[in-house]
DNA sequence: TGAGTTATTATGCGATCGTATAATATTTTG
DNA sequence: CAAAATATTATACGATCGCATAATAACTCA
């Protein structure tokens, strides 16, 4: 009995893994690592499962990657303010956290994907290292901005000091990225970002707020 | 062929609906939800699986009824604290706010249990309004405690401006909860809670560092 | 102490999981 | 335009998933 085969298009490689990459993201931030499953994820990448042998030799590969690309583009969103001109080292300051505190660093999809990746990151050492550097890329940058901030400003300024500043305004940063990204409703337009420069404002001792730039 | 059955003891339902509801809290947070079958649940209470449709009628029942007194009892170790006497309004809300951020509230298991849950409570209906309703009592109760610490100091408070505080408070709170679960060697002992006073503190104005009290 | 109650174990079922492999359609190349 | 290369589909396999049901051990009480 002639079996019927779907007709389909040859593509790149690259566009069959960023096809594959993206609906694993997309259906790991909506339903969770349960719903990511290899079938679901051709499904919605518009291919058969058996591609994803082709491509990655695992599942767990697939996820890796998927990790590593997210996270990347992540950090890449928060930074890429920082290439444009400010008047002030606090104006810079200002500006990297209000770039943490709005869309699209602030966004349900990106919380999903964190809470679907924790597990993982806990125990997959390839996602360890991944999670530790970027975690650690922004933190550092957050204190040099404090420094550089602090500095210009007149005021003291140990590493000590700078340290704690840091932690703190990176908890900050990441309460009210959680807030803002899973109660979307729950805050005015730029509400998240101007509690945010108050808050770290308030921790580090600098004005921040727009006026005071 | 006899069939060797293992010999067991009863117990009384409240024992073994716990003893479930534990194993099930337990596997959520360590490697979540996919960790977490009924069959790995059912060993680790030291039962039969079989046992588990016993007391619960679906997996889901057991996973709802876990999310339900995991949060019951989150809200109620913090909220513990404000039963005992404090010298001053100020004192009081420095005290939940510690509490906040101090074992057995800042712990690695329960950031991977918010991690586990996160998915179904944006989906499961029920879950949906225990989470709803734990979140708001926490930030209504921290909402109250600030309007009381400003009136005790004769600073200003009207409805928007402490509403707006106990949003960057509770983002103040949940971030640092965040970052002092996931890094518990990140800090020094004391240090997550004294950063969260001073942050509270300066968002809304007030000095509640342990000497200011 | 023996019959009734039910907590518990044991076993099986269909669905789905991740992975492996063979068949085939599409593109590239000589 | 035929042949080599490989991207893609199709299918199968064993393991495990949640759930259902029957058998049985443990306890209660007349």
């Amino acid at each position: 009995m002639p079996q019927i085969r779907k007709t389909h298009q040859r593509q790149t490689p690259d566009f069959r893994r960023q096809a594959l990459i993206d609906a694993t993201l997309n259906l790991l931030a909506e339903g969770g690592p349960e719903m990511a499953t290899v079938r679901v994820i051709a499904k919605k990448a518009g291919v058969t499962q058996g591609l994803i042998r082709h491509y990655f030799s695992t599942k767990d590969d697939l996820i890796a990657a998927a990790y590593e690309q997210h996270m990347t583009q992540m950090t890449e969103a928060t930074s890429a303010v920082l290439e444009q001109p400010f008047r002030s080292h606090s104006a810079r300051l200002a500006g990297f956290v209000t770039a943490a505190l709005t869309p699209p660093v602030v966004d349900l999809r990106n919380v999903g994907l964190w809470a679907g990746f924790l597990h993982m990151t806990q125990t997959d050492s390839r996602m360890q290292r991944v999670h530790a550097r970027t975690y650690r890329a922004f933190r550092d940058r957050l204190e040099r901005l404090i420094v550089v901030a602090l500095k210009a400003a007149d005021l003291p300024h140990d590493p000590q000091m700078s340290r704690r500043f840091a932690i703190a305004c990176n908890g900050v940063i990441d309460g009210l990225w959680l807030e803002g990204s899973a109660l979307p409703d729950g805050f005015e337009r730029d509400e998240l970002s101007e509690i945010g420069l108050q808050s770290v404002g308030a921790i580090i001792g600098l004005n921040l707020n727009k006026t005071g730039i």
